[in-house]
DNA sequence: TTTACTGCAAAAGGTTTGCATGGGT
DNA sequence: ACCCATGCAAACCTTTTGCAGTAAA
């Protein structure tokens, strides 16, 4: 299996885009974490590093990477967008506390089943399924009831 | 089985807030077209019908209606926020073609079940599933393919 | 009479963009 | 040498908020 960096540079090299430092420092903190992510806490830990990278560029970077299917974006609802590295991992579905922001992930195994399902019967090409559950953890639950 | 304006009504009453003409009139709205809608969209069918309201007030009316159970977010991941009308309805997912807008409802029995199991496992009282698919429908991929 | 609600305009918060400079190819 | 990419700051867009006036209760 090619690794994260062959496949971007083989994206940039197909488009006739330019290899730069930024980009491959910002894919590669991307990458190291393997968890959720969103532009501030990327931009955060890239400073922290040392990177010298601008939001800017963050944006720019994070529309390449979703558009050669490395990363896609999560949807939290909550005011700004999050992402997720994807690349050879299987789709998975997040549960997540609205109070203390827990983030459970677990997976469905028949949502590739149903997104089959779903192509057929109307006639898509799918690109994104996304099953998002909000709630409240236990712990949350108790604190609520003191008050 | 109560009526949207009864459920509205009765909602403000306990909370010891005022009935105000523009408030019901937001409300009445939402459910006489039954549909997808955006505080944009919203603001405008009001404002050709002639009714004075300002985005604020929309803005602080779907808050009142969102935590009475009358209408839920949805998230399309377009920037904004779209809220559909639930009450009364079964719960429904949403298949949204990229390039044309076209939204196809449907419904996935199995999760209701799928909620039951996900509360039990991981001790979550669950708020709200959420199922939204993104893709491209017939006549979309057609076009795509004349590039 | 009290105090919640409204409209307006300003603020806030996240994301995008214009522009001059810098750096791949 | 070309022109894409970067950083900065301003612009942009949606949503929230402060405030003074208005209207439920």
């Amino acid at each position: 299996m090619k690794s994260e960096l062959e496949i971007f540079r083989e994206y940039i090299r197909q488009r006739g885009l330019r290899r730069t430092p930024e980009r491959e420092e910002i894919l590669q903190q991307i990458f190291e974490t393997h968890e959720h992510f969103d532009v501030d806490g990327l931009y955060l830990r890239l400073k922290q590093k040392g990177a010298k990278v601008s939001k800017a560029s963050i944006y720019r970077a994070l529309r390449l990477f979703l558009d050669c299917g490395l990363i896609r974006e999560v949807d939290f609802s909550d005011g700004h967008w999050h992402y997720e590295y994807i690349y050879g991992h299987g789709p998975h579905c997040h549960l997540r506390c609205l109070s203390c922001g827990q983030i459970v992930e677990f997976e469905e195994p028949g949502l590739p089943l149903l997104q089959e399902r779903l192509a057929r019967q109307y006639g898509y090409r799918i690109a994104d399924l996304q099953l998002e559950v909000k709630g409240y953890c236990s712990p949350c639950q108790a604190e609520q009831q003191d008050d």
